[in-house]
DNA sequence: CTGACAGGTTCCATTTAGTGAAACACGATC
DNA sequence: GATCGTGTTTCACTAAATGGAACCTGTCAG
Protein backbone atom coordinates (compact mmCIF):
# COMPACT_ATOMS: atom_id res chain seq x y z
CA UNK A 1 0.00 0.00 0.00
CA UNK A 2 3.08 2.35 -0.20
CA UNK A 3 2.95 3.44 -3.55
CA UNK A 4 -0.20 2.49 -5.04
CA UNK A 5 -0.75 3.15 -8.88
CA UNK A 6 -2.82 0.32 -10.61
CA UNK A 7 -2.70 2.98 -12.96
CA UNK A 8 -6.89 2.17 -13.42
CA UNK A 9 -8.66 1.60 -17.12
CA UNK A 10 -7.97 4.03 -19.97
CA UNK A 11 -8.39 6.75 -18.51
CA UNK A 12 -5.05 6.32 -16.00
CA UNK A 13 -3.68 5.67 -19.13
CA UNK A 14 -4.24 8.41 -20.71
CA UNK A 15 -3.50 10.39 -18.33
CA UNK A 16 -0.13 9.02 -17.94
CA UNK A 17 0.71 9.95 -21.24
CA UNK A 18 -0.43 13.31 -20.56
CA UNK A 19 1.86 13.38 -17.92
CA UNK A 20 4.61 12.16 -20.11
CA UNK A 21 4.14 14.81 -23.09
CA UNK A 22 3.83 17.24 -20.37
CA UNK A 23 7.20 16.19 -18.58
CA UNK A 24 8.92 16.12 -21.88
CA UNK A 25 8.79 19.87 -21.78
CA UNK A 26 8.77 20.31 -25.60
CA UNK A 27 7.14 19.16 -28.70
CA UNK A 28 7.86 15.44 -28.62
CA UNK A 29 7.25 13.10 -31.72
CA UNK A 30 5.64 9.76 -31.49
CA UNK A 31 8.58 7.75 -31.67
CA UNK A 32 10.19 9.17 -28.40
CA UNK A 33 6.90 8.83 -26.43
CA UNK A 34 6.90 5.51 -28.01
CA UNK A 35 10.63 4.15 -26.50
CA UNK A 36 9.69 5.73 -23.08
CA UNK A 37 6.20 4.42 -22.86
CA UNK A 38 5.60 1.04 -22.16
CA UNK A 39 2.55 0.82 -24.43
CA UNK A 40 2.27 -1.11 -27.46
CA UNK A 41 2.46 1.37 -30.72
CA UNK A 42 -1.07 0.88 -31.57
CA UNK A 43 -2.16 1.81 -28.06
CA UNK A 44 0.25 4.84 -27.75
CA UNK A 45 -1.04 6.19 -30.92
CA UNK A 46 -4.70 5.74 -30.04
CA UNK A 47 -4.57 7.33 -26.39
CA UNK A 48 -2.56 10.08 -28.15
CA UNK A 49 -5.39 10.71 -30.37
CA UNK A 50 -8.18 10.40 -27.82
CA UNK A 51 -6.14 13.08 -26.00
CA UNK A 52 -5.67 15.20 -29.02
CA UNK A 53 -9.06 15.27 -30.18
CA UNK A 54 -10.48 16.11 -26.40
CA UNK A 55 -7.69 19.15 -27.16
CA UNK A 56 -5.93 17.92 -24.52
CA UNK A 57 -2.83 17.89 -26.72
CA UNK A 58 -1.88 19.46 -29.73
CA UNK A 59 -1.19 17.77 -32.66
CA UNK A 60 1.53 19.65 -34.78
CA UNK A 61 1.38 17.91 -38.69
CA UNK A 62 3.91 19.96 -39.96
CA UNK A 63 6.65 19.09 -37.52
CA UNK A 64 4.51 15.36 -36.43
CA UNK A 65 4.80 16.62 -32.62
CA UNK A 66 2.33 16.81 -29.86
CA UNK A 67 2.52 19.52 -27.36
CA UNK A 68 0.12 20.34 -24.61
CA UNK A 69 -3.71 21.60 -25.94
CA UNK A 70 -5.68 24.56 -25.19
CA UNK A 71 -8.13 22.40 -23.38
CA UNK A 72 -5.30 21.29 -20.25
CA UNK A 73 -4.26 25.13 -20.36
CA UNK A 74 -8.32 26.22 -19.71
CA UNK A 75 -8.09 23.59 -16.68
CA UNK A 76 -4.48 25.11 -15.93
CA UNK A 77 -6.07 28.33 -15.07
CA UNK A 78 -8.94 26.69 -13.17
CA UNK A 79 -6.60 24.79 -11.47
CA UNK A 80 -4.31 27.46 -10.21
CA UNK A 81 -7.16 29.87 -9.37
CA UNK A 82 -9.01 27.27 -7.47
CA UNK A 83 -5.80 26.42 -5.47
CA UNK A 84 -6.94 29.84 -4.17
CA UNK A 85 -4.01 30.80 -2.65
CA UNK A 86 -1.80 31.79 -5.30
CA UNK A 87 -3.83 34.19 -7.18
CA UNK A 88 -4.45 36.29 -3.86
CA UNK A 89 -0.76 36.12 -2.94
CA UNK A 90 0.78 37.56 -6.20
CA UNK A 91 0.84 40.80 -5.19
CA UNK A 92 2.12 40.02 -1.65
CA UNK A 93 4.63 37.93 -3.48
CA UNK A 94 6.02 40.48 -5.77
CA UNK A 95 6.22 43.03 -3.45
CA UNK A 96 8.22 40.47 -0.65
CA UNK A 97 10.32 39.29 -3.81
CA UNK A 98 11.10 42.86 -4.68
CA UNK A 99 11.67 44.24 -1.32
CA UNK A 100 14.39 41.47 -0.28
CA UNK A 101 15.55 40.57 -3.80
CA UNK A 102 15.62 36.88 -2.83
CA UNK A 103 13.59 34.18 -3.74
CA UNK A 104 9.80 33.57 -2.90
CA UNK A 105 8.23 30.67 -2.39
CA UNK A 106 4.36 29.89 -1.91
CA UNK A 107 3.26 26.25 -0.87
CA UNK A 108 0.12 24.49 0.54
CA UNK A 109 -0.05 21.07 1.86
CA UNK A 110 -1.35 18.60 0.25
CA UNK A 111 -1.90 15.11 1.80
CA UNK A 112 1.45 15.59 4.18
CA UNK A 113 3.05 17.02 1.45
CA UNK A 114 4.45 20.77 0.17
CA UNK A 115 2.86 21.49 -2.63
CA UNK A 116 4.91 24.72 -4.32
CA UNK A 117 2.18 26.86 -5.96
CA UNK A 118 4.20 30.07 -6.98
CA UNK A 119 7.57 31.35 -6.92
CA UNK A 120 9.00 34.44 -7.83
CA UNK A 121 12.72 34.85 -8.40
CA UNK A 122 13.52 39.08 -8.43
CA UNK A 123 17.31 38.09 -9.72
CA UNK A 124 16.84 35.47 -12.62
CA UNK A 125 13.48 36.79 -13.98
CA UNK A 126 13.11 34.56 -16.46
CA UNK A 127 13.37 30.92 -14.73
CA UNK A 128 10.30 31.85 -12.61
CA UNK A 129 7.48 28.85 -12.07
CA UNK A 130 10.47 26.09 -13.09
CA UNK A 131 10.32 25.14 -10.34
CA UNK A 132 6.43 26.02 -9.07
CA UNK A 133 4.14 23.11 -9.27
CA UNK A 134 6.27 20.38 -7.79
CA UNK A 135 5.34 18.38 -5.15
CA UNK A 136 7.86 17.93 -1.90
CA UNK A 137 8.55 16.66 1.10
CA UNK A 138 6.92 18.80 4.22
CA UNK A 139 9.60 17.22 7.21
CA UNK A 140 12.60 18.88 5.82
CA UNK A 141 11.26 22.42 3.79
CA UNK A 142 11.22 25.65 5.63
CA UNK A 143 7.52 26.03 4.25
CA UNK A 144 6.22 22.51 5.12
CA UNK A 145 7.56 22.86 8.85
CA UNK A 146 6.12 26.33 9.24
CA UNK A 147 2.80 25.04 8.39
CA UNK A 148 3.12 21.35 10.31
CA UNK A 149 4.01 23.36 13.56
CA UNK A 150 0.56 25.17 13.38
CA UNK A 151 -1.24 21.64 12.59
CA UNK A 152 -3.44 20.97 15.39
CA UNK A 153 -2.46 17.52 17.47
CA UNK A 154 -4.94 15.21 15.81
CA UNK A 155 -3.89 16.12 12.09
CA UNK A 156 -0.38 16.76 13.28
CA UNK A 157 -0.24 12.89 13.90
CA UNK A 158 -1.90 12.12 10.52
CA UNK A 159 0.49 13.76 8.57
CA UNK A 160 3.44 12.64 10.09
CA UNK A 161 2.75 9.16 9.38
CA UNK A 162 2.57 10.27 5.87
CA UNK A 163 6.12 11.39 6.54
CA UNK A 164 9.10 9.01 4.87
CA UNK A 165 11.79 10.25 6.60
CA UNK A 166 14.54 10.28 4.41
CA UNK A 167 18.04 11.80 5.46
CA UNK A 168 18.65 14.18 2.44
CA UNK A 169 21.49 15.76 4.13
CA UNK A 170 23.72 15.83 7.21
CA UNK A 171 21.39 18.69 8.91
CA UNK A 172 18.07 16.54 7.73
CA UNK A 173 15.55 16.12 10.76
CA UNK A 174 15.04 12.17 10.05
CA UNK A 175 13.08 11.32 13.40
CA UNK A 176 9.42 11.83 14.22
CA UNK A 177 10.41 12.70 17.71
CA UNK A 178 13.06 15.34 16.46
CA UNK A 179 10.84 16.81 14.36
CA UNK A 180 8.24 17.65 16.93
CA UNK A 181 10.62 19.30 19.16
CA UNK A 182 11.46 21.21 16.17
CA UNK A 183 8.04 22.03 15.44
CA UNK A 184 7.52 23.51 19.23
CA UNK A 185 10.57 25.42 18.53
CA UNK A 186 9.01 26.71 15.14
CA UNK A 187 5.66 27.88 17.07
CA UNK A 188 7.31 29.66 19.96
CA UNK A 189 9.45 31.43 17.49
CA UNK A 190 6.88 32.17 14.78
CA UNK A 191 9.08 31.18 12.31
CA UNK A 192 10.85 28.31 10.81
CA UNK A 193 14.57 27.96 8.90
CA UNK A 194 15.65 25.19 6.11
CA UNK A 195 19.01 24.71 7.35
CA UNK A 196 20.31 22.89 4.74
CA UNK A 197 18.35 20.19 5.58
CA UNK A 198 16.54 19.19 2.14
CA UNK A 199 19.39 20.37 -0.37
CA UNK A 200 23.21 21.05 0.55
CA UNK A 201 23.72 24.93 0.34
CA UNK A 202 20.22 25.97 0.18
CA UNK A 203 18.45 27.66 3.14
CA UNK A 204 15.56 29.49 3.64
CA UNK A 205 13.52 31.17 6.23
CA UNK A 206 9.66 30.30 6.49
CA UNK A 207 6.48 31.37 8.02
CA UNK A 208 3.10 29.93 7.89
CA UNK A 209 0.01 31.67 6.56
CA UNK A 210 -2.95 31.43 9.20
CA UNK A 211 -6.68 31.40 8.78
CA UNK A 212 -8.50 33.57 11.73
CA UNK A 213 -8.83 30.34 13.93
CA UNK A 214 -4.83 29.43 13.18
CA UNK A 215 -4.91 26.70 10.90
CA UNK A 216 -2.45 26.80 8.81
CA UNK A 217 -3.89 27.43 5.31
CA UNK A 218 -0.29 27.76 2.77
CA UNK A 219 3.53 28.79 3.72
CA UNK A 220 5.69 31.46 2.54
CA UNK A 221 9.40 31.70 2.47
CA UNK A 222 12.62 33.46 1.17
CA UNK A 223 15.25 30.97 0.27
CA UNK A 224 18.72 31.33 -0.38
CA UNK A 225 21.78 29.48 -1.07
CA UNK A 226 25.00 29.57 1.55
CA UNK A 227 27.16 31.51 -0.77
CA UNK A 228 24.94 34.43 -1.56
CA UNK A 229 23.47 34.57 2.46
CA UNK A 230 23.48 33.61 6.08
CA UNK A 231 20.61 32.48 8.12
CA UNK A 232 20.88 35.90 9.85
CA UNK A 233 20.60 37.48 6.73
CA UNK A 234 17.23 35.85 5.84
CA UNK A 235 15.99 35.97 9.71
CA UNK A 236 15.97 39.77 8.99
CA UNK A 237 13.17 39.66 6.37
CA UNK A 238 11.18 37.44 9.44
CA UNK A 239 9.49 40.44 10.09
CA UNK A 240 8.21 41.43 6.13
CA UNK A 241 7.02 37.45 5.65
CA UNK A 242 5.03 37.48 8.97
CA UNK A 243 3.54 40.42 7.79
CA UNK A 244 2.71 39.21 3.99
CA UNK A 245 1.26 36.09 5.46
CA UNK A 246 -1.13 38.03 7.99
CA UNK A 247 -2.14 40.34 4.57
CA UNK A 248 -2.41 37.23 2.43
CA UNK A 249 -4.14 35.47 4.89
CA UNK A 250 -6.94 38.48 5.43
CA UNK A 251 -7.28 38.55 1.61
CA UNK A 252 -8.00 35.00 1.34
CA UNK A 253 -10.54 35.13 4.59
CA UNK A 254 -12.35 37.75 3.04
CA UNK A 255 -12.39 36.70 -0.73
CA UNK A 256 -13.64 33.02 -0.21
CA UNK A 257 -12.97 30.17 1.81
CA UNK A 258 -16.18 29.57 3.19
CA UNK A 259 -15.62 25.76 4.35
CA UNK A 260 -12.96 24.16 5.02
CA UNK A 261 -10.93 26.72 7.87
CA UNK B 1 -18.32 18.99 -39.18
CA UNK B 2 -18.61 21.93 -37.81
CA UNK B 3 -18.45 21.39 -34.05
CA UNK B 4 -17.31 18.17 -33.60
CA UNK B 5 -17.18 16.07 -29.90
CA UNK B 6 -19.07 12.92 -29.98
CA UNK B 7 -17.15 12.77 -26.77
CA UNK B 8 -15.12 10.03 -27.47
CA UNK B 9 -14.51 6.76 -25.29
CA UNK B 10 -14.33 6.83 -21.53
CA UNK B 11 -11.50 9.45 -21.70
CA UNK B 12 -13.69 11.86 -23.17
CA UNK B 13 -16.97 11.68 -20.65
CA UNK B 14 -13.81 11.55 -17.81
CA UNK B 15 -12.25 15.01 -18.86
CA UNK B 16 -15.79 16.38 -19.51
CA UNK B 17 -16.30 15.61 -15.93
CA UNK B 18 -13.10 17.20 -14.90
CA UNK B 19 -14.21 19.99 -16.66
CA UNK B 20 -17.46 20.01 -14.75
CA UNK B 21 -15.72 20.33 -11.63
CA UNK B 22 -13.31 23.10 -12.70
CA UNK B 23 -15.92 24.77 -14.22
CA UNK B 24 -18.09 24.84 -11.14
CA UNK B 25 -15.05 26.81 -9.09
CA UNK B 26 -15.49 25.94 -6.18
CA UNK B 27 -15.67 22.48 -3.83
CA UNK B 28 -18.90 20.52 -5.64
CA UNK B 29 -21.45 17.36 -3.98
CA UNK B 30 -22.17 14.48 -5.86
CA UNK B 31 -25.61 15.41 -6.67
CA UNK B 32 -24.94 18.87 -7.94
CA UNK B 33 -22.75 16.93 -10.33
CA UNK B 34 -25.20 14.39 -11.21
CA UNK B 35 -28.60 16.84 -11.60
CA UNK B 36 -25.89 18.99 -14.48
CA UNK B 37 -24.15 15.57 -16.37
CA UNK B 38 -26.49 13.90 -18.58
CA UNK B 39 -24.69 10.36 -17.03
CA UNK B 40 -26.22 7.82 -14.90
CA UNK B 41 -25.96 7.83 -11.56
CA UNK B 42 -23.16 4.78 -11.39
CA UNK B 43 -21.26 6.28 -14.25
CA UNK B 44 -20.93 9.45 -12.70
CA UNK B 45 -19.53 7.80 -9.67
CA UNK B 46 -16.91 5.61 -11.08
CA UNK B 47 -15.69 8.26 -13.16
CA UNK B 48 -15.13 10.38 -10.48
CA UNK B 49 -13.46 7.96 -8.39
CA UNK B 50 -11.46 7.12 -10.98
CA UNK B 51 -9.91 10.73 -11.43
CA UNK B 52 -9.66 11.31 -7.60
CA UNK B 53 -7.58 8.04 -7.50
CA UNK B 54 -5.66 9.41 -10.43
CA UNK B 55 -5.43 12.46 -8.35
CA UNK B 56 -7.25 15.13 -10.95
CA UNK B 57 -10.03 15.45 -8.36
CA UNK B 58 -9.68 15.55 -4.34
CA UNK B 59 -12.18 14.52 -2.57
CA UNK B 60 -12.79 15.96 1.08
CA UNK B 61 -14.72 12.86 3.08
CA UNK B 62 -15.57 15.61 5.65
CA UNK B 63 -17.97 17.57 3.34
CA UNK B 64 -17.94 14.41 0.71
CA UNK B 65 -17.18 17.30 -2.04
CA UNK B 66 -14.76 17.49 -5.10
CA UNK B 67 -12.58 19.80 -6.01
CA UNK B 68 -9.34 20.05 -8.12
CA UNK B 69 -6.66 17.46 -7.35
CA UNK B 70 -2.90 17.84 -7.02
CA UNK B 71 -2.07 16.04 -10.24
CA UNK B 72 -3.64 18.94 -12.08
CA UNK B 73 -2.08 21.36 -10.41
CA UNK B 74 1.06 20.35 -11.36
CA UNK B 75 0.07 19.69 -14.90
CA UNK B 76 -1.49 23.20 -15.00
CA UNK B 77 2.10 24.73 -14.18
CA UNK B 78 3.76 22.43 -16.94
CA UNK B 79 0.97 23.59 -19.31
CA UNK B 80 1.27 27.10 -18.04
CA UNK B 81 5.17 27.76 -18.16
CA UNK B 82 5.03 25.81 -21.69
CA UNK B 83 2.43 27.86 -22.61
CA UNK B 84 5.61 29.66 -23.78
CA UNK B 85 4.93 33.50 -23.52
CA UNK B 86 3.32 33.21 -20.09
CA UNK B 87 6.39 32.90 -17.67
CA UNK B 88 8.35 35.09 -19.75
CA UNK B 89 5.91 37.64 -20.40
CA UNK B 90 5.16 37.59 -16.61
CA UNK B 91 7.55 40.85 -15.07
CA UNK B 92 6.93 43.26 -18.51
CA UNK B 93 3.37 42.82 -17.92
CA UNK B 94 3.94 43.36 -14.00
CA UNK B 95 5.93 46.58 -15.01
CA UNK B 96 3.28 47.44 -17.70
CA UNK B 97 0.51 47.54 -15.14
CA UNK B 98 2.31 49.36 -12.52
CA UNK B 99 3.35 52.09 -15.03
CA UNK B 100 -0.31 52.76 -16.88
CA UNK B 101 -2.14 51.67 -13.41
CA UNK B 102 -4.56 49.86 -16.40
CA UNK B 103 -5.56 46.21 -16.95
CA UNK B 104 -3.07 43.84 -19.22
CA UNK B 105 -3.91 41.08 -21.22
CA UNK B 106 -1.26 38.52 -22.93
CA UNK B 107 -2.85 36.21 -25.23
CA UNK B 108 -1.82 33.56 -27.88
CA UNK B 109 -3.23 32.73 -31.21
CA UNK B 110 -4.45 29.16 -31.23
CA UNK B 111 -6.56 27.19 -34.09
CA UNK B 112 -8.07 31.17 -35.16
CA UNK B 113 -8.53 31.96 -31.66
CA UNK B 114 -7.36 34.31 -28.82
CA UNK B 115 -6.42 32.65 -25.81
CA UNK B 116 -5.72 34.22 -23.03
CA UNK B 117 -2.84 33.30 -21.06
CA UNK B 118 -2.41 36.12 -18.68
CA UNK B 119 -4.13 39.03 -17.01
CA UNK B 120 -2.90 41.40 -14.89
CA UNK B 121 -4.93 44.02 -13.40
CA UNK B 122 -3.32 47.02 -11.28
CA UNK B 123 -6.20 48.18 -9.51
CA UNK B 124 -8.01 45.28 -8.08
CA UNK B 125 -5.15 43.23 -7.82
CA UNK B 126 -7.77 40.10 -6.37
CA UNK B 127 -9.50 39.17 -9.37
CA UNK B 128 -6.36 38.81 -11.76
CA UNK B 129 -6.56 35.33 -13.38
CA UNK B 130 -10.94 35.88 -13.06
CA UNK B 131 -10.87 35.51 -16.82
CA UNK B 132 -7.11 34.10 -17.85
CA UNK B 133 -7.35 30.73 -19.48
CA UNK B 134 -10.18 31.83 -22.23
CA UNK B 135 -10.48 31.48 -25.12
CA UNK B 136 -12.54 34.77 -27.31
CA UNK B 137 -12.79 35.45 -31.10
CA UNK B 138 -9.64 36.61 -32.90
CA UNK B 139 -11.84 39.01 -35.04
CA UNK B 140 -13.20 41.66 -32.90
CA UNK B 141 -10.83 41.61 -29.98
CA UNK B 142 -7.41 43.73 -30.06
CA UNK B 143 -4.99 41.61 -29.77
CA UNK B 144 -6.32 39.00 -32.00
CA UNK B 145 -6.64 41.66 -34.62
CA UNK B 146 -3.03 42.47 -34.00
CA UNK B 147 -1.83 39.09 -34.48
CA UNK B 148 -3.87 38.66 -37.64
CA UNK B 149 -2.24 42.13 -38.82
CA UNK B 150 1.10 40.06 -38.99
CA UNK B 151 0.25 36.59 -40.46
CA UNK B 152 1.16 35.20 -43.81
CA UNK B 153 -1.41 35.38 -46.33
CA UNK B 154 -1.36 31.97 -46.75
CA UNK B 155 -2.18 31.29 -42.32
CA UNK B 156 -4.38 34.23 -42.43
CA UNK B 157 -6.36 32.56 -45.20
CA UNK B 158 -7.03 29.71 -43.30
CA UNK B 159 -7.90 31.74 -39.89
CA UNK B 160 -10.50 33.67 -41.97
CA UNK B 161 -12.26 30.63 -42.34
CA UNK B 162 -12.19 29.52 -38.80
CA UNK B 163 -13.58 32.97 -37.68
CA UNK B 164 -17.57 32.55 -37.26
CA UNK B 165 -17.93 36.34 -37.35
CA UNK B 166 -20.67 37.29 -35.21
CA UNK B 167 -21.70 41.01 -34.69
CA UNK B 168 -21.59 41.43 -31.24
CA UNK B 169 -22.01 45.04 -31.11
CA UNK B 170 -22.50 47.66 -33.60
CA UNK B 171 -18.83 48.23 -33.98
CA UNK B 172 -18.22 44.39 -34.65
CA UNK B 173 -16.30 44.28 -38.08
CA UNK B 174 -18.48 41.57 -39.49
CA UNK B 175 -17.00 40.60 -42.59
CA UNK B 176 -13.77 39.14 -43.73
CA UNK B 177 -13.56 41.76 -46.51
CA UNK B 178 -13.74 44.36 -43.66
CA UNK B 179 -11.13 42.99 -41.30
CA UNK B 180 -8.72 42.63 -43.88
CA UNK B 181 -9.19 46.31 -44.37
CA UNK B 182 -8.67 47.02 -40.77
CA UNK B 183 -5.23 44.49 -40.53
CA UNK B 184 -4.05 46.40 -43.52
CA UNK B 185 -4.69 49.83 -41.53
CA UNK B 186 -3.16 48.22 -38.26
CA UNK B 187 -0.04 46.62 -39.87
CA UNK B 188 0.49 50.50 -40.87
CA UNK B 189 -0.26 51.76 -37.72
CA UNK B 190 1.81 49.11 -35.26
CA UNK B 191 -1.12 48.78 -33.20
CA UNK B 192 -4.77 47.75 -33.23
CA UNK B 193 -8.29 49.59 -31.29
CA UNK B 194 -10.90 47.14 -30.18
CA UNK B 195 -13.59 50.29 -30.50
CA UNK B 196 -16.27 47.55 -28.71
CA UNK B 197 -16.19 45.48 -30.72
CA UNK B 198 -16.59 42.52 -28.72
CA UNK B 199 -17.84 44.08 -25.74
CA UNK B 200 -19.91 47.46 -25.02
CA UNK B 201 -18.03 49.46 -23.07
CA UNK B 202 -14.98 47.88 -22.99
CA UNK B 203 -12.52 49.25 -25.34
CA UNK B 204 -7.97 48.12 -25.84
CA UNK B 205 -5.68 49.24 -27.65
CA UNK B 206 -3.23 46.16 -28.62
CA UNK B 207 0.43 45.18 -30.25
CA UNK B 208 1.49 42.07 -31.34
CA UNK B 209 4.53 40.29 -29.92
CA UNK B 210 6.81 39.57 -32.82
CA UNK B 211 9.24 37.12 -33.55
CA UNK B 212 12.87 37.86 -35.46
CA UNK B 213 11.44 36.58 -38.76
CA UNK B 214 8.05 39.01 -38.09
CA UNK B 215 5.82 35.91 -37.01
CA UNK B 216 3.30 36.73 -34.33
CA UNK B 217 4.09 34.92 -31.08
CA UNK B 218 1.82 36.69 -29.17
CA UNK B 219 -0.11 39.89 -28.31
CA UNK B 220 -0.37 42.29 -25.31
CA UNK B 221 -3.09 44.72 -24.69
CA UNK B 222 -3.84 47.41 -21.97
CA UNK B 223 -7.87 47.49 -21.78
CA UNK B 224 -10.32 49.78 -19.97
CA UNK B 225 -13.84 51.00 -20.19
CA UNK B 226 -15.08 54.05 -21.95
CA UNK B 227 -16.46 55.37 -18.56
CA UNK B 228 -12.45 55.42 -17.52
CA UNK B 229 -11.04 56.38 -20.68
CA UNK B 230 -11.08 56.92 -24.22
CA UNK B 231 -9.33 55.36 -26.61
CA UNK B 232 -7.06 58.47 -26.80
CA UNK B 233 -6.04 57.75 -23.44
CA UNK B 234 -5.03 54.26 -24.16
CA UNK B 235 -3.23 55.19 -27.42
CA UNK B 236 -0.66 57.15 -25.40
CA UNK B 237 0.74 53.71 -23.69
CA UNK B 238 0.86 52.59 -27.18
CA UNK B 239 4.73 53.39 -27.29
CA UNK B 240 5.33 51.32 -23.48
CA UNK B 241 3.41 48.24 -25.11
CA UNK B 242 5.55 48.34 -28.12
CA UNK B 243 8.58 48.32 -25.90
CA UNK B 244 7.17 45.68 -23.93
CA UNK B 245 6.07 43.43 -26.58
CA UNK B 246 9.94 44.15 -28.22
CA UNK B 247 11.20 42.82 -24.54
CA UNK B 248 9.52 40.10 -24.62
CA UNK B 249 10.37 38.42 -28.10
CA UNK B 250 13.48 39.48 -27.26
CA UNK B 251 13.48 37.19 -23.50
CA UNK B 252 11.37 34.54 -25.86
CA UNK B 253 14.16 34.50 -28.71
CA UNK B 254 16.78 33.82 -26.46
CA UNK B 255 15.34 31.31 -24.12
CA UNK B 256 13.94 29.00 -26.23
CA UNK B 257 11.62 28.60 -29.48
CA UNK B 258 13.79 26.91 -31.53
CA UNK B 259 11.23 25.27 -33.99
CA UNK B 260 8.05 26.68 -34.99
CA UNK B 261 8.59 29.99 -35.78
C1' DC C 1 16.08 1.42 -59.96
C1' DT C 2 15.62 -1.59 -56.00
C1' DG C 3 15.75 -3.14 -51.47
C1' DA C 4 15.91 -2.19 -46.61
C1' DC C 5 14.40 0.58 -43.01
C1' DA C 6 12.31 3.78 -39.77
C1' DG C 7 8.45 6.54 -38.45
C1' DG C 8 3.54 6.46 -38.64
C1' DT C 9 -1.15 4.63 -39.46
C1' DT C 10 -4.83 1.21 -39.97
C1' DC C 11 -7.19 -3.61 -39.34
C1' DC C 12 -9.68 -6.78 -36.72
C1' DA C 13 -10.50 -10.83 -33.79
C1' DT C 14 -9.98 -11.09 -28.79
C1' DT C 15 -10.50 -9.53 -24.30
C1' DT C 16 -11.33 -6.19 -21.01
C1' DA C 17 -13.38 -2.57 -18.97
C1' DG C 18 -17.18 0.71 -18.75
C1' DT C 19 -22.25 0.76 -18.37
C1' DG C 20 -26.54 1.66 -15.88
C1' DA C 21 -30.98 -0.24 -13.79
C1' DA C 22 -31.86 -1.57 -9.66
C1' DA C 23 -30.97 -2.71 -5.03
C1' DC C 24 -28.73 -1.36 -0.84
C1' DA C 25 -26.92 1.50 3.13
C1' DC C 26 -27.10 5.49 5.99
C1' DG C 27 -28.86 9.75 8.00
C1' DA C 28 -31.75 13.08 8.42
C1' DT C 29 -36.72 14.48 8.62
C1' DC C 30 -41.47 14.13 9.19
C1' DG D 1 -40.83 3.72 12.07
C1' DA D 2 -42.01 5.25 7.46
C1' DT D 3 -39.96 8.39 4.07
C1' DC D 4 -36.92 10.96 1.52
C1' DG D 5 -32.32 12.64 -0.10
C1' DT D 6 -27.56 11.07 -0.72
C1' DG D 7 -24.08 8.25 -1.66
C1' DT D 8 -22.31 3.36 -2.69
C1' DT D 9 -22.38 -1.39 -4.48
C1' DT D 10 -23.98 -5.34 -7.58
C1' DC D 11 -24.12 -7.69 -11.81
C1' DA D 12 -25.61 -9.15 -16.42
C1' DC D 13 -24.93 -6.63 -20.70
C1' DT D 14 -22.50 -4.13 -24.10
C1' DA D 15 -19.43 -1.09 -25.94
C1' DA D 16 -14.76 0.01 -26.02
C1' DA D 17 -9.83 -0.70 -25.51
C1' DT D 18 -6.27 -3.91 -26.84
C1' DG D 19 -2.13 -5.25 -29.46
C1' DG D 20 -0.14 -8.30 -33.03
C1' DA D 21 0.47 -7.86 -37.56
C1' DA D 22 -0.07 -5.86 -41.89
C1' DC D 23 0.37 -1.69 -44.30
C1' DC D 24 1.64 2.74 -45.89
C1' DT D 25 4.69 6.30 -46.81
C1' DG D 26 9.18 8.66 -47.51
C1' DT D 27 14.34 8.20 -47.17
C1' DC D 28 18.65 6.58 -47.68
C1' DA D 29 22.20 3.07 -49.52
C1' DG D 30 23.84 0.17 -52.82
Amino acid sequence: MASERPADGTVGKALDVLELVAGHGAPVRFSDLLSVSDHPKATLYRLLQTLTNQQMLRHDAESGTYSLGVRLVRLAHSAWSQSSLAPIARPHIDALSQATGETIHLAQLDAGHVLYVDKRNAARAIEMFAQAGRVGPAYCTGVGKAMLAHLDPEHLDEVLKAQSFHRHTANTIATAVDLRAELARIRARGYAFDREEHEPGIICCAVPILSRIGKPIGGLSITSSTNRATLEDLETHADKLLNAAGRIAEDAESWRFPERI
